[in-house]
DNA sequence: GTATATGCAAAGGGTTTGCACGGTT
DNA sequence: AACCGTGCAAACCCTTTGCATATAC
């Protein structure tokens, strides 16, 4: 079904600033509502931040947007029919790293069958130092 | 080392609010910062929220204290001592379970082979749906 | 026409900062 | 005595909420 049903078939309307708050998350990738606002306003300069904030609350209902928490800061969105994928942020340099879901496999299986837990792996980032952080004796 | 000496050996001072703090974190266990102030209060009735937040970040540079993220909410403290362990997070029920880091080893090191990532599991909870959430035809 | 969605402004959590006073070294 | 640490208040960022108006249905 495409956006403007799912969002009908739950009760919702169709409006301007609906279908260009999940124009800027497609495009973005990774946006938090800051940016995601300003996107927006670049065609609609009248549109408000608690526009966004609600807007992207009801495409996540819906289940056109997630999502992740990366660091410190505010979320950031995505489509959901992007790959899934993990986050890698450095606690050194603060950099992402998106890797593929795969690596994440068999603990994701360990985790259902030990635990009965259904893991959203993307959702939240992994923390650590990255290759290039390591390798300087103190990166302090 | 004990914790007075390496604070010292940082160049920090020995103050009462630091032992304060540091008595609450290992207490309490999964504090959040206003968590630790009431109970610092109990003793000592007029330190500061902001005497809270800076201590924790004194006490986090030496080594003593680290924070998770268990979800949108305040990060929370505990010791270092803690044995280390992973939080799985539900996202309907909004519960938290601890469980052992050994279910993880093979994906940290696959990490660390194969992206040279040091991963810090315990930094970010997981998030999913909960064994007994999944049980429920839907639990929104 | 009616109910939902929006813009605006204000309030709300959590955290940080500036400054003068007080305490540790 | 010098400097770091603290209390207090204000500022800050991110997010939510109340309300009147505008808009999709």
């Amino acid at each position: 079904m495409d956006w403007e049903g799912r969002l009908h078939a739950q009760g919702y309307r169709v409006t301007p600033q609906r279908a260009l708050v999940l124009a800027a998350v497609n495009e973005l990738a990774h946006a938090t509502p800051e940016e995601i606002l300003v996107r927006v306003q670049r065609q609609s300069p009248r549109v408000n931040l608690s526009t966004v904030y609600r807007t992207l609350e009801v495409l996540e209902g819906v289940g056109l947007v997630t999502h992740a928490h990366l660091g410190h800061g505010p979320p950031t969105y995505h489509s959901v029919d992007d790959n899934m994928h993990i986050h890698l942020v450095c606690r050194r340099c603060d950099g992402v790293e998106s890797i593929s879901e795969s690596i994440a496999r068999p603990f994701l299986e360990a985790l259902d069958q030990q635990q009965g837990f259904a893991t959203d792996i993307g959702h939240m980032a992994v923390h650590g130092v990255c290759r290039a952080c390591r390798e300087v004796p103190d990166g302090r």
